[in-house]
DNA sequence: GCTAAATGTTGAT
DNA sequence: TCAACCTTTAGCT
């Protein structure tokens, strides 16, 4: 259940338990047990994350790739691993950890060139350093499709989900239904700026927090998980803003959450 | 205890 | 446009 942040911060977890040392692996599932055969004992030299795609690199130049896509999930753990249990994809194990994949939509070893035609095909990530924001800017000016559509369009900007889609549109006050076109580069500008922002916070904090303290329904201090947000899932539920009820509906198979009062143009 | 829905993407129809 | 992936959680009983 990832969004970009998380797929980050698992990037660096694998570094800190397994970097540096030969990793052994496994898929008790079978299902990936070729591309586990593959990598068993070879160091990990680095770990990468580009929008929600996970690069571990081994030894040899070679990569596993990993998407978790909707369901999949990493288990960290202290060694010793318990017993391999149900659909479990992929094991990493050392002497002092291990990491359980499970449910995920790619499982599968890459070359420098797979991994390359990944990332040629992702819009810039606010979460890697030297993002360009004017690469995203360049496809949402000449876009009649609505906002919301484009933020979560990875070819666009990578690691943006429906969380943070919601977010950042509320925060900017852009009804997500505007073509981007119409999206003025000022928005765009101050949009991309809060997304680097709300992802780093989430990245830290490893959780997604969008809401000033000020909007809590007159409460401080660190939001409560009902509090963290201004739109996602509150549908119907008053605005934390202007009391209009959240709107919703489903765009491109995903829900869409908008305030119709703070989010008007 | 059970059911439905979910922070996503791909590939078939 | 839709099924698949096949886990986790929220909400109900």
């Amino acid at each position: 259940m990832p969004e970009g942040h998380t797929v980050h911060r698992q990037a660096r977890e694998h570094l800190a338990r397994f970097g540096r040392a030969p990793v052994r692996l496994s898929s008790p599932q079978g299902r990936f047990a070729e591309g586990a055969a593959l990598l068993d004992g070879r160091v990990l030299e680095r770990t990468d994350a580009y929008g929600k795609h996970l690069f571990l690199g081994f030894e040899g130049r070679l990569w596993l790739h990993v998407h978790l896509g909707l369901y999949g999930v990493w288990t960290f753990g202290s060694a010793p691993a318990p017993p391999p249990r149900g659909a479990l994809r992929v094991r990493l194990e050392n002497e002092s950890s291990y990491a359980d994949l499970r449910g995920a939509t790619a499982c599968e070893v890459y070359t420098p060139a797979d991994r390359k035609v990944v990332i040629a095909r992702l819009g810039p990530d606010p979460l890697r350093r030297g993002a360009d924001p004017a690469a995203a800017w360049s496809q949402v000016a000449r876009s009649r499709s609505p906002v919301g559509l484009l933020l979560m369009d990875q070819a666009v900007a990578a690691g943006v989900g429906n969380v943070f889609r919601a977010e950042v549109l509320f925060r900017a006050g852009i009804d997500p239904h505007r073509p981007g076109l119409l999206v003025t580069r000022e928005q765009w500008d101050a949009l991309w700026a809060d997304l680097v922002a709300l992802m780093r916070a989430g990245l830290r904090a490893g959780r997604i927090v969008t809401t000033r303290p000020t909007d809590r329904d007159r409460r401080s201090g660190p939001a409560r998980p009902e509090d963290a947000h201004y739109v996602y899932r509150r549908t119907g539920l008053p605005c934390r803003v202007c009391r209009t009820p959240v709107a919703t509906e489903v765009l491109a198979a995903r829900n869409l959450f908008w305030c119709p009062r703070c989010q008007a143009t």
